[in-house]
This record gives structure tokens, sequence and C-alpha cells, in this order.
DNA sequence: TATCTCGCAA
DNA sequence: AACACTGCGAGATA
């Protein structure tokens, strides 16, 4: 499923522009996923999918580059074994085909491959603050790209920790004073003779002890930071010179760090939920996602354009992973010094946050309690049963918080830890558009195990968790926080389409002003009592008339470019005052008609009883050959497109005809019979337009054959090739074939047969043919400019939908 | 095209 | 320091 989704994002987002190697790389992941599929159990082909593809390095999750960096341990590890790795890590690169010929190419590939190009907005938007259009988009995709990449990152990290030899290697050191405190505590978990408050505190303890246990093991490698959140700055420096920090863990490289105990703050979370399970607790693994912020939409503090092609190569590349395999581990420790160094040094003004908020976690299920526990065993190491407020959440920075279960069960779980989850987080989210809503809600959906696609009784518990946490927030306390806010309103901020039906407020809030004081109190209101109200019309396009005797509940000023006659307003109704349209029914067979002759069916249930709606193009020449009874049927409405001159063009879109149900059948069959016909004309207006192409052909051929013979061959062809002389045979079909295309496009219906035929009639009749000084306009026949115009539309409707698709692979 | 809606800057 | 207000640009929608 990830893959799918890998393969629908990236297909996505690549689109418009064909660029070569992106392809390429995406064709080889396919293939290879595809043919691991078969055959593999579901979890399996996650692992092995992202094990090879969507690898994630610690610390630079989307660079631009293969993470390639190898750690400068300054305690060594044994050369012998670092030669091992780097072989393996070879190994899967060029598994993967990422390991790319030239290293400089890296920059240009990402920019290719997220289509949004390179060049910083060159434009600034006048005036204000803000990046172009191209600049958001590229904002957005990337935010997308960052979530997607994490996502599976966990879902990779959480497999590793529930594997096998993970487990077995943890388990194996656990000291036998804890392994007995653990099996003591599952014995007491069983008993029924205990409270539940004495299970969850016997569970708390026990967690206390494991997180000791562990921090005071776990060797925190500084130099590893881990994950962060980027800034856009940081990013397009990434551009100029690819920050390769942090160590690409492949799952060998885990298992080690696992052994030694040693590395990144987050292994060091990853390696508690493994101790864990590896000790039998029902825990998962929480990462909260760290992608760059998309709302943020201020224009880059240093501007530099870094599109230039810079000259002077930048160091960091050098080191393709290919060459370091040969390299000693003297260059290598330069190289990767090299690397490390401007990219610590240059960006990265300490924000104090990332070093003291924990981005993995981990959460432990407390059966007695119903709950979750969340630890953080290594940054600030503390055990809390979240509250109201959690002291996991990260100013700003919990937007998305994933928990992942040990049967690969992926679930959102950022409303335990932000507190104002509707008023603030909400608004950072890209599901804050529904849209986006359905992007992430399929991405979750594919990071999930098959098994843990429906919820269980935990995931039920949760959601009464979360629905009541999303209560408690209760009001926003700022005017801007209610803006779309799910739970409460403000009557300025409704839409011009709504209104509060019942129009009690459930609490007030004081509006704050800049001198300190006097501040205005406004009503607050429920959303749920906010009404969408709509004209008669608008109700009416939805199948829904008003009832009698309704009073609108909002009137709206109609403003019209020209305020003379027309001071017509808009009323506007609700729902509840309107009813299902009842058609009126047939009387002697005739068949309603508006006052434009058509009849209104914009929803099923408005077609009158007794008869059928027949959405065929030729319906309506159908009927009248029939001549029975029959109205055009108006479907909907099309805005805009129509003539430029007058302002609102507004026509009405019909769709075929609607007759009595009795002639249904005699329509249809009238119908088909005009279609064949058309089709049949179609086809013969394209035979005839290849004939007279092949008329052309032939009595070129001939021309010059006879030229050949009686005036011998001319050698020359520098002169008039490019002519249409038709003088050697031989170029001159070539240039013919030109106007295949032509005949191509009816391949099915007139091109393999059709030069047969028409060869031995025209040789019959010999000489030339009259059409033959038509024949250039061949081209211009309306068979042929048809077709041009349809393939046109198809490619704008193509770019179209890959424009959408870009922005949120469907 | 006209209008509505949104989010930002300051 | 954060919020309220306002005007503006840009995108969505009918």
């Amino acid at each position: 499923m990830l893959a799918e989704a890998l393969r629908e994002s990236s297909g996505s987002d690549t689109g418009s522009e064909g660029s070569g190697r992106p392809l390429k790389r995406r064709g080889g992941r396919r293939s290879r996923s595809d043919e691991r599929e078969s055959g593999n159990d579901k979890r399996a082909k996650i692992e092995t999918a992202n094990d090879s593809v969507i690898e994630v390095s610690d610390g630079s999750s989307v660079s631009p580059q293969p993470p390639q960096t190898e750690p400068v341990g300054t305690e060594v590890i044994s050369v012998d074994s670092e030669e091992d790795e780097y072989s393996e890590f070879d190994e899967d690169f060029e598994d993967v085909d990422l390991s790319g010929p030239a290293p400089d190419l890296n920059r240009a590939d990402l920019s290719e491959e997220i289509t949004v190009s390179v060049s910083r907005p060159t434009k600034q938007t006048r005036k204000q603050n803000l990046v172009s259009a191209d600049e958001r988009m590229f904002r957005k995709t990337l935010h997308m790209l960052y979530l997607f990449a994490m996502v599976a990152h966990g879902v990779v990290r959480n497999t590793w920790c529930s594997s096998p030899e993970v487990l077995r290697v943890l388990r194996g050191q656990v000291p036998g004073k804890l392994l007995a405190e653990v099996d003591e505590f599952h014995e007491q978990q069983q008993r029924a003779d205990v409270t539940s408050a004495a299970k969850s505190r016997r569970l708390l303890d026990l967690l206390r002890h494991l997180m000791q246990y562990w921090y005071r093991s776990w060797t925190l490698e500084a130099r590893h930071r881990g994950l962060y959140k980027k800034t856009w700055e940081e990013i397009a420096k990434l551009w100029e010179q690819p920050a390769v920090q942090g160590e690409n863990v492949t799952k060998t490289r885990f298992i080690r760090r696992m052994e030694q105990r040693r590395g990144s703050r987050d292994l060091a979370a990853q390696g508690f939920v493994a101790l864990l399970r590896a000790l039998d607790i029902n825990c998962r693994l929480v990462f909260s996602l760290q992608p760059p912020d998309f709302t943020n939409l201020a224009v880059l503090a240093s501007s530099t354009p870094s599109n230039g092609p810079s000259k002077e190569t930048s160091p960091a590349p050098k080191s393709s992973p290919r060459r370091r395999k040969t390299a000693s581990q003297h260059e290598r420790l330069l190289s990767a010094l090299r690397v490390n160094r401007p990219v610590y040094t240059n960006f990265r003004p300490e924000t104090q946050d990332d070093v003291q908020y924990p981005v993995f976690w981990c959460e432990v299920w407390d059966s007695a309690s119903k709950r979750f526990t969340s630890i953080d065993p290594i940054v600030q190491r503390y055990i809390e049963n979240v509250g109201t407020r959690s002291k996991f959440e990260w100013p700003n920075n919990t937007t998305y918080v994933l928990a992942y279960d040990r049967l690969g069960g992926v679930r959102d779980v950022t409303r335990r830890y932000s507190v104002h989850f509707n008023a603030k987080t909400r608004k950072k989210r890209i599901t804050r558009d529904p849209r986006g809503q359905d992007w992430y809600d399929k991405l979750l959906r594919g990071a999930n195990s098959r098994r843990r696609l429906a919820s269980n009784k935990i995931d039920q518990y949760e959601q009464v968790e979360f629905e009541e946490r999303s209560l408690k927030e209760g009001m926003p306390n700022s005017i801007q926080d209610f803006v779309n806010h799910p739970v409460y309103v403000l009557e300025e901020q409704l839409k011009a389409n709504e209104v509060l039906k019942p129009k009690i407020s459930c609490g007030t809030i004081r509006k704050k002003t800049k001198a300190g004081k006097a501040g205005e109190l406004v009503p607050v209101y429920r959303r749920s009592n906010v009404v969408t109200v709509r004209s008669a019309k608008a109700w009416f396009l939805r199948g829904r008339v008003l009832k009698i005797g309704e009073q609108p509940l909002k009137v709206r000023e109609q403003r019209k470019q020209r305020p003379d006659d027309d001071d017509d307003d808009v009323r506007l109704y609700g729902e509840h005052q309107t009813e299902k349209y009842v058609p009126p029914p047939i009387v002697d067979g005739k068949i309603p008609r508006n006052s434009y002759g058509n009849i209104d069916v914009y929803q099923p249930w408005m077609l009158p009883e007794g008869t059928v709606h027949i959405p065929e193009k030729q319906a309506e020449k159908a009927a009248k050959l029939l001549e029975i009874e029959y109205a055009p049927a108006a479907v909907g409405f099309d805005f805009g497109s129509g003539s430029r001159g007058r302002g609102a063009s507004v026509s009405v879109r019909i769709a075929g005809i609607v007759v009595l149900a009795e002639h249904k059948e005699a329509v249809e069959a009238v119908c088909e019979y005009l279609r064949e016909e058309e089709e049949e004309t179609a086809r013969k207006r394209r035979e005839a337009a290849a004939l007279r192409v092949w008329a052309v052909v032939l009595a070129k051929l001939r021309i010059s054959k006879r030229l050949d013979r009686e005036h011998g061959l001319v050698e020359d062809s520098g002169e008039d090739s490019g002519e249409d002389s038709g003088e050697d045979s031989d170029e001159n079909v070539p240039s013919v074939s030109q106007h295949e295309p032509v005949s191509q496009d009816d391949q099915d219906t007139a091109g393999g047969f059709v030069p047969e035929e028409p060869i031995s009639q025209e040789v019959d009749s010999g000489g030339f043919l009259p059409q033959d000084t038509v024949a250039p306009p061949v081209l211009q026949d309306p068979s042929t400019s048809d077709l041009g115009a349809e393939s046109d539309g198809d490619a704008a409707a193509y770019s179209d939908s890959e424009g959408y698709e870009f922005e949120y692979s469907d």
C-alpha cells in the first residue's frame, strides 16, 4: 500500500515535466516492490519496500541526496566491521538504484522531481513579503513529501522495534533482577483480586525502573542530533549543499546500535520501545513528525538566489558512496568532517526546543485504567499520564504525532499532546482543508498493516478520550482562533450563506484591545447551530422547493454592476424550510416544461413519474424522427466559459431528453442507429481523407518513375529535395508519411486495409486524379481538424488533472 | 467574470 | 508579546 502511495504521489508530482532520471528511478522501485509483493505477507512487504525504498536517514530525511555520511566516530568501530557495513550499504544502494551516476546531478535531480522550478521566486510579490504561488505550491508539496517520508520512516522503525532479532538482543541484556520484576508484574496484572489502581501503580513502578535501566545503559551520541524541523532557509541551503548529517541506519546497524547501546536520542527511544516489547509489554512507538511549516509564506530571509550553477565544486558531493567504498578510513574521516562542519555551524541557530523535547517516545497501554501512559525515556526522562496539558507538547511543533503499535497499526494521536488542537494545531496541518484530509487519511491507511485497518477496543477507548479532550479544550481565547473552529463560532465570522438558527449563545468572549482594557463582550455560538442558507433557485438546483409561507432567514443585497432596475434582494432559506421537489404528474402524455421549453432534472427525483431520462446526444434527433413527445433535459449550469463580452455568462447544460417511459426502447434503438450512422460517416470521411493522401503518394511515385524512365536518374537531390516536386521517389515517400498521422488516427477503422484497394483502382484509372491538387488541403479536412481539436482538448484536460493531482495525489 | 473567502502584514 | 483591525493579493467558486 505504501508502495502504491509512493507511486501515486511520485507519479503525480513529477507529472508535467518528463524528466528522465526520476522516471527511471521510479520504474526501478516499482518493479522491485512488485516483484516482492508476490507471496509475501503485508507487513513483510511494507518492511522490505521501506527497507530499500523509503529509507530515511536520521536527521536528513528528505535530503536531495541519498544519505551517505559515515559517522566520524571518536570511538572507532573496528575497521573490519566498518567495511562490512560499507559493503552492505553499497549493496542496498545499488539494489535500489539510488546510487545515481554523478553526484553533481543530485541537486538538479531533486528540482526536477518536484516540478517546482528551482529558481527562487524572481518576481517578488509586490510590496508584500509573501512568496509566489509557485513557492507556496512547492512548500506544500515538500511538506507532504516530508509527511510521506516520515510516516514511512516510522513504519520502518516500528517494524524493527518488533523484529525478533532486536527483541532477542535486548531481552538478553536485561539484568535478572529486572526480568524477575517483569515476571511478577505480568503475574500481578492477571490476578483478579488486585484493584486496577494497584495494577496501574505497579505498571508505573515497572516502567520507571525500566526507564532508569535504559537511560543508564544508553550512551547518547550528541553528534547525531536526530530528526528536527527544518526552516525554509535551511531547506533552501540544502540545494547548494546537501546536508549529510545523521547516520544512515540500516536494520543491521540498528541491531548493532541496540547491542552497543549508543546512538541518537531517536534511536534510544526506539530501543526503549523494542525493550518493552521484548518484555511483552504492549506499547507503541510515538513519532512526532517534523515537517517544514507550509503555512509559513514568508519570503526567505537570506534570499540569495541559488539557481546559478555554482562553479566552485562544493566539496560535499565529492564523496560519492561508490568512491568511498575504496577510500581509506582516513579519507572518509576527512570528507565526513568537511561535509559535516558547515552543516552544523552555518545554520541551526540553536532553538533549545529540539534539545528539550523528544521526537520519538513511547506509549504503554495500561489495561487496568484503559489509558495510555507516555514515556520519554531519554530526553526528559519522564512518565506521564497525559492530563489536560502534556509535557510532551513542543510549542508549535506537535503538529502530527503518530503512534505505531506492535501489530503495525498507525494512529494519529496528536490530540493527546496538543492542548489547543482545535484552535491552533489544526490550522498548521495539511488536513485543514478537505482535500488535504483525504490525502492524509489515505496516507495513514496505507501505512497501516492490514489487520489494523479496522479499529479495535483500544482504539475505541482512545477515541473517547480524544473526544473528551476536544470538549475540554473549551473556547479559544482569541477572536482569530474562532475562525473555522469545529465547535464554536462568532457571528461576525459567519459566511455569507450561513445563519444561526437557534441563536442561542453558549458563552462570551471578551475581545482584547491594544490599550489593555475595555474589551468588547462578544457572544459565542455553537457551530452545530449554524444553518447554511440558499436562495430558492439554489435549492431548486438541489431538487428542493420552498415550503409554503416560509420567510427567508436572511436577505442579502444583490449587488449588480449597474444599480438600475434590479434592486432585487436575494432571499435565503434554510434546508428545513424546503421540501423535496415533487415533479408534476404527466397529463395527456404531455411532458411538463419550464419557460425555456426544457425540463429541469437537476436531481434524479425531479423526473416525473412515468418518464425516463435518455442522456444520449442523439436522443433529441431520435425523438424528432419518431415524432414523439419529449423535452430536452436541463441537468445543470455552466459558469463563465461562455461569451466574454457580457459578464456573468451562465448557460444551461442540456443532457439528452426526457420522454415517456413507453418510448424508452424506441428512442434508444433509434439512438443506437443514429450513433452507428454517425460513426459510419465519420469513418467514411476519414477513409476518403486517407484515400486522397494515398492518391497523392501514388501520383508522385508515378511521376518520379516516369521522369526516371524518360530522362534518366537525376542524381542531385540537393537543389530541390525539400520541395514537393517528387523527383526521387525514395525520399518522397517518407515526406508523405508525414501526413500519416492523419490516417494513423483511424487505424482501427481504416488504416490497415485502405491502401490496398485504392492503389489498384488508381492504377486502373491511370494518370492524375483530380484530387491530386486537392491533396494538400487534406490536412485541413474537417475530420482531421476535428481530430486535432480533440487531442488538444485531451491534453488540456490531462494537464489540468495533473495539476490537481500534483497537489493531492488522489 | 464577479464575488466570496482566506491568510498575511504590520 | 500577542492580539485586533484593516487592506490586500490570491485562490476558489458559481
